[in-house]
DNA sequence: CGACGTGTTGATCTCTCTCAATTAGAGTGG
DNA sequence: CCACTCTAATTGAGAGAGATCAACACGTCG
């Protein structure tokens, strides 16, 4: 019943997303099929579904994840508002990962051939898509990062963080009382390569020094500098990497 | 002097890659700049770097990477012939990783605007931008589910049967002879979020045990079965993962 | 010939994993 | 209202995969 026309998406209010002329908006109206209501936990896609749909996500949380064939699972990335689900499948074949709800969420369906659709129509709206591909692949080159390359401790402030900043970005206070935060620790454990224990105790220490809170679903960071130095973020007055010599 | 039209790129011979009309060959053609040959070892892009341009690998290996203030390095994913350099970066800003080359190699400079105008002009060469952008994201996954939930072992067998088929899909051999393998120890580590003696060691060890050979810089698959195996990777009889229950 | 990059190997060390148990809260059914 | 069940969070103890430290071998190169 409450289907919104696309002009009326409420995501467009955000300073997050681009402008666009009515003719696209229209566009993307015609190639939408329709809305789907998702409760917490439930999956999206499959791994190796051929035939999954395309995707928008309008609210709620959600994951892609890999497993192995004896249940171990890395989470790839963490959607939010705005996403687009299922674009990364090879078009036409098997589903590469799995796409589950971290909160009850609903979404746009797109029907299948949309993506070319959007290109062949409009230039502009292929082209965002292209960039829009390429800004989740640097989500995910950022995690490897960390998962490769940095410590306990070290993964969960680059984390917090980098989630924190995404979820503020989609708030009226700009995260100013918090941001929710609908992760378990398994999820967290799963997201980073860890062990659930570990993830535990490390959460834990770092909260017990100040670094974070997160509580009854939300979360705050108390001193956001020790967590950038903890991260080895850039920001603030920190340079990028230079060659050393 | 050598500088070849499009239209004689050797790489269009290879069955990896889609025909194109002659039209889309002469818009490739006409966005680009130059070609440039670089010595192995030599930094195409640099993390931070502003102003890099797009690029296309037309011989030799490369890699994207990213470090951390302390020098740990962590390499997101090695790039072959025909693939794209730069496309990840969030254009207009900062690049997020550097890029290496790991051998000589011969590379396509396009301007800056190449990326939109292909699109604005050809919505097909748009559309497979896309494409390959999310094929390029779904090679990063993979390292991600390695490095995140794979031990050594596990993780170097991956890696190896993953980059023989790459290089074995641009040999007209399909790699009977084995494969280029110019990466070093300390490539394989930091592409694996390993230690270089770890690497050493496990490398060692499967070879040891028959599973691969790698030789005056040539890569050997001498038991795929096994290798198969233990990177749980899908293929021959092995069905993707499905829900347990 | 010495310097350097790459590969190898042995000996510790430690961060993180696994195993085990307990607590707390939410939901269900009688 | 109370047992019963489940999920998520916690905490302690011991084990282990992989990191770090140290040497050494070998080939290339200026």
């Amino acid at each position: 019943m409450s289907e919104t026309h696309c002009s009326a998406c409420p995501l467009r209010q955000l300073p997050l997303f681009i402008p666009h002329s009515g003719d696209e908006l229209d566009l993307v109206q015609s190639l939408k099929r329709r809305e789907v209501q998702l409760a917490a936990g439930e999956t999206l896609i499959h791994e190796g579904q051929t035939d999954a749909p395309l995707y928008t996500l309008l609210t709620g949380w959600a994951f892609r994840f890999k497993t192995l064939s004896d249940g171990r699972r890395q989470i790839l990335s963490f959607l939010l508002a705005g996403d687009f689900v299922g674009v990364q499948q090879k078009m036409g074949d098997a589903s590469a990962h799995g796409v589950q709800t971290l909160t009850d969420a609903s979404l746009c369906v797109f029907q299948r051939d949309a993506l070319w659709e959007l290109h062949r129509r409009s230039p502009t709206m292929g082209f965002n898509i292209t960039w829009l591909t390429a800004h989740e692949e640097s989500l995910v080159d950022d995690t490897l990062l960390s998962v490769g390359r940095r410590s306990a401790e070290e993964r969960i402030a680059t984390l917090l963080i980098l989630l924190f900043k995404r979820a503020a970005a989609l708030q009226p206070d700009g995260g100013a009382h918090g941001v929710p935060f609908p992760l378990t620790q398994q999820h967290v454990a799963d997201g980073l390569g860890l062990s659930l224990v570990h993830t535990n105790k490390t959460l834990r220490k770092l909260e017990k020094r100040g670094l974070h809170r997160i509580d009854n679903g939300r979360l705050y960071l108390r001193d956001v500098k020790a967590l950038t130095r903890l991260a080895d973020l850039y920001g603030d007055g920190k340079p990028p990497p230079r060659p050393l010599v």
